[in-house]
DNA sequence: TACGTTAGTAAGTAAGTGATTACAACATTA
DNA sequence: TAATGTTGTAATCACTTACTTACTAACGTA
């Protein structure tokens, strides 16, 4: 194999743990797998990485970058809360569609305890999530188009459900599931509970 | 260890597997540590389930008597259905926390794919419980109390949400929810959709 | 061109996995 | 009571796991 730098082979790892989630399945993430994918020997994978834990804990900081990152910057703009809230939704079910994988991951993660730094990783995920859910709901309140005696947090509680719905939906009945479609759907739900 | 029958025994390894996840992880579901926790030999195990995913399957097939088996006999009661979905969401939210060890089986085995028989199984689970929603949903239109431009399986979808949130949420989080308080606010929610 | 650093390999390691074996002790029943 | 089937054990199977070792080859730079 020819020579590429940590940063470049830290990255092709990452990716290849996603890919054989994708499409081989959890199960298949060890080591000797994913140095096959790569075209790489198994020793070449612990040169970039010291443990595979941590080739884990790579790939939540990135989801921590990367869909954290993109719903933040729909929050932050000066737009009605009203389309904030219908983009939101729509880049979070985008972002589980396109990265099958990851949400596996943090499940999994998750499910296995154990951990407690990735555990703790998966936790912050999700309260940021629910934080931005809380800050458009609380603005829609104080532009006065939304119902101020809805609970924001609860609002967000509901909310949190639907993505990961629409990702075991999407991962048992793999075709069936038109994300715009979806996303626009239960929109509309989520306005019933908010409006006046 | 003294005789039993294979009945005892396999009720006894298919608790021993939910204890096990429940305080120490999915990881740990390993026939040697099944045996050891039940005190018996590993050889005894497969004396009483063929193979380890047989006493998967069993369990599952346990959820699906048990879990489904009670939210049907709600759904059948003649009440009303406004009193049925508040008494359905919290017998639901009840029984996930009650059988933690159950849920994650069961999201871990859907991450894992892999297994077509226990996917269908799962995907099973979830189908009837859709229903269950759909057809509540649809009697308390039929009984004129809830909107009838409401599409229902779009409400059975959001539904679905509030449980597996509220599960998560639970392993995240041990002690901070209370299941009753939970169930009650989420319904409020799920209510402001549904009525006129 | 020499030299230290980095990235690669093949072949290990110990520990763990699900599953099987040969055999012993017990229970049921003919 | 003798025969038979059931439930247990200890040891071991073949295999996979994450990770390590000893060593080699390419790279940048002085």
């Amino acid at each position: 194999m020819s020579r590429e730098t940590t940063d470049i082979r830290q990255e092709q790892i990452k990716k290849a743990v996603l890919d054989i989630i994708a499409d081989e399945g959890l199960q298949n993430i060890s080591t000797r797998n994913l140095a096959k994918r790569i075209g790489l020997s198994e020793g070449a994978i612990f040169r970039h990485f010291p443990t595979k834990r941590d080739i884990i804990k790579g790939i939540m900081d990135d989801v921590a970058n990367d869909l954290i990152g993109s719903l933040r910057n729909i929050v932050l703009k000066p737009e009605k809360a009203e389309d904030k809230l219908f983009k939101y939704l729509c880049q979070n079910v985008k972002y589980l569609k396109e990265n099958r994988g990851i949400t596996m991951l943090l499940f999994s993660e998750a499910a296995h305890l154990g951990d407690k730094e990735l555990k703790e990783k998966l936790n912050h995920i999700l309260y940021e999530q629910k934080q931005f859910i809380i800050k458009m709901v609380k603005d829609g309140i104080k532009e006065g188009v939304w119902d101020k005696s809805v609970n924001a947090e609860d609002v967000a509680i509901i909310y949190m459900g639907i993505p990961i719905t629409f990702n075991i939906e999407f991962v048992l009945n793999k075709n069936g599931l038109n994300a715009d479609n979806f996303c626009r759907r239960m929109y509309t739900l989520i306005l019933k509970i908010l409006k006046n």
